[in-house]
RNA sequence: GGGGUCGUAGUUCAGCUGGUUAGAACGCAUGCCUGUCACGCAUGAGGUCGCGAGUUCGAGUCUCGUCGGCCCCGCCA
């Protein structure tokens, strides 16, 4: 064979039209499949914006050649464009093809473990092993495509809204709340360490006290914690804070971003979102993240059931129960045997069982002893569809409540349509938890968010009445991101590490230079992050954030591809003053 | 940390209440084929049944452990 040309990609595969007929071109690319008639051959040649036929036939000079041809070859095909007699309309360049003139094999390939356009029947352990097989496929590609295409769209709305990307430290401090930290040995300070961050915030906080007032990154972030569908030790957000401002304009600028962002993908988003109290959402929704597409809510029916003639509701109430219920539309008509399925789901989902009502033949239902007339005077009363099943659990306040929560998004499962977008803004949670394990106040969001003005008197007497200025940014069920207005008065953020009972010592080593910064005029300021790998994957109507990240870990935090984590040499561990533990 | 589920040719799977030589499809190899585009036809190669113990005359199949994938609870300020 010649030696081969000098490398300039001019043409794309995918790009190939009928004005080009008549062209010479070179195209690049990988071997997709291959089709031998005998004299004839077919290659379709697969570059990142599509499939070309290329024709061999016997005006080649080297048929020889095709022998080293296979699946996944990489290829340099120089020839003429030409019109097809039989075009095929599922490919975009279909109404053309190459007939190659001279081609040149770049790279050959091993016969691939599968084939790019299969990912759909290859487990994915498989295809995290051969990433770069898997990155090859149509579906990544255009995701990835998008994923470059969204973050350069928010960039573009954040700079025109006056917001500045300013990088902050990957190696910082340890915190001592929240997500276990990945920690970072320091080599010249012996059994001191870094620690990767769970996100900016005290950086960009510090970057409004030196009066930035408008700023953003798109950043990575770490923590060392369990995996989930929708959650990897490493994750990116879109991390803004600004100065001067209320709640109402950051909600503003954060929809008008969701309208440009979405619109990449044709979806028209409403705005401005709902707005919904946490209370509120606990209490029709059993969630902090309730997904609005589901149309049915959890409704108190305590008082209705305390009338009725049933020792086992008695005893309940009598134990402080409450009994929550769930009116499932058309669920009247589940066989038994759903009626069992839904029963053991409960169980599942943490609960103790739950009571199913319903219009039957004759007259109303119910796997409890009820008098029919009760339950169909409380369908009357809460004015239930006939048709519907009423299910009813009865338990502690907060178990009911999540367990009906649970068996909401369960049962829902069908009106979760991905082409529909229910924004929602959950507001005014409570600033504190009480941490059972530990026995002391917890943070509910982190502890530099800002108690609600009117609520600061109730941190002295009832600390977990009060409501903090945090908000969740929900979609579809999904916790999009959140943030808080933040603690700007050097005397109320003392107070509220002291009541989250860190010792003085501890307050002093941690956020004493967070503090002294307080110290001199820091701004009234408030932020939000939104996880950027989770709005991919909901624009993307993809199920799993491994599907928008190029190369993510399993759910027990492996790479399968490189290997890591993975041991260290004897020398390195030594340099940092580690012994590993047997 | 806990629960569920899965692991058999390169891949996706089948393999019954334990039984003799573990199958199919796709892929791969070889040959034939000049208009295919899921090309077609013929022939063939290809297996440590994840790994380790145990039960049994006998284990892909049963038990225990272990490793790994996925889903969920806890956890994720």
């Amino acid at each position: 064979m010649a030696e081969t040309k000098p490398l300039k990609r001019e043409t794309w595969c995918g790009e190939l039209r009928e004005e080009h007929a008549g062209s010479a071109v070179t195209v690049y690319g990988w071997v997709n499949n291959m089709r031998e008639l005998g004299g004839l051959t077919f290659i379709d040649l697969r570059d990142r914006e599509g499939l070309l036929q290329v024709v061999v036939n016997e005006s080649f000079p080297e048929p020889a050649l095709l022998k080293r041809i296979g699946r996944e070859t990489v290829l340099a095909v120089s020839g003429r464009v030409v019109r097809r007699a039989k075009p095929n309309p599922e490919l975009a360049s279909g109404q053309v093809e190459l007939l190659a003139e001279r081609i040149d094999v770049l790279a050959a390939s091993e016969v691939p473990p599968f084939l790019p356009e299969a990912r759909g029947n290859v487990s994915e352990e498989l295809r995290f092993k051969h990433r770069y097989l898997d990155l090859r496929s149509a579906a990544l590609q255009r995701n990835f495509r998008l994923r470059a295409k969204v973050n350069l769209l928010a960039r573009n709305f954040l700079d025109r809204e006056g917001f500045l990307d300013i990088e902050t430290p990957m190696l910082s401090n340890a915190t001592p709340e929240g997500a276990r930290d990945y920690l970072v040995p320091s080599r010249i300070y012996k059994g001191k360490f870094f620690a990767l961050p769970q996100s900016p915030q005290q950086f960009k906080q510090l970057l409004m006290v030196s009066g930035f007032e408008r700023y953003y990154q798109i950043v990575r972030c770490f923590r060392d914690e369990d995996l989930r569908a929708d959650r990897q030790p490493e994750f990116t957000q879109i991390d803004v804070e600004m100065s001067f401002a209320e709640p109402d304009e950051l909600f503003a600028i954060m929809e008008r971003l969701m309208r440009e962002l979405f619109a990449a993908r044709g979806f028209d988003v409403a705005v401005p979102f709902r707005r919904m109290p946490y209370a509120e959402a606990m209490a029709r929704y059993g969630s902090d993240k309730p997904d609005l597409r589901i149309p049915f809510s959890i409704e108190d029916c305590t008082a209705e059931a305390a009338a009725w003639d049933s020792e086992l509701i008695r005893a309940a109430l009598a134990g402080g129960a409450k009994v929550k219920a769930l009116a499932i539309p058309d669920g009247g008509s589940f066989s038994r045997k759903q009626l069992d399925e839904i029963n053991e789901t409960a169980k599942k989902l943490g609960g103790k069982g739950v009571i199913w009502m319903r219009k039957a033949d004759g007259g109303f239902k119910s796997s409890l002893k009820v008098a029919p007339d009760a339950i169909a005077a409380l369908f009357a009363a809460r004015n239930i569809d006939p048709g519907a099943l009423l299910l009813l659990i009865a338990d502690a306040e907060p178990q009911a409540l999540a367990v009906a929560g649970r068996l909401r998004e369960h049962l829902g499962r069908r009106f979760q349509d991905k082409d529909r977008l229910e924004f929602l803004w959950v507001t005014d949670f409570p600033l504190f938890f009480y941490n059972e394990e530990e026995k002391r106040l917890d943070s509910n969001h982190h502890p530099f968010t800002s108690p609600r003005p009117g609520d600061v008197a109730l941190l002295e007497s009832e600390p977990l009445a009060v409501k903090a200025i945090a908000y969740d940014l929900v979609l579809n069920g999904v916790e999009l991101g959140g943030g808080s207005k933040r603690i700007h008065d050097i005397a109320l953020q003392r107070r509220v590490f002291q009541l989250l009972n860190l010792p003085e010592k501890e307050i002093e080593e941690r956020f004493g230079f967070f503090l002294k910064a307080l110290a001199f005029g820091a701004p009234p300021h408030l932020g939000i992050a939104l996880g950027f790998d989770r709005l991919m994957m909901l624009l993307l109507g993809e199920d799993s954030i491994r599907e928008i990240i190029a190369f993510p870990k399993t759910t027990s935090s492996l790479c399968l591809l490189t290997g890591s984590p993975s041991s260290v040499s004897q020398r390195q561990l030594d340099e940092l003053g580690i012994a590993i533990r047997k």
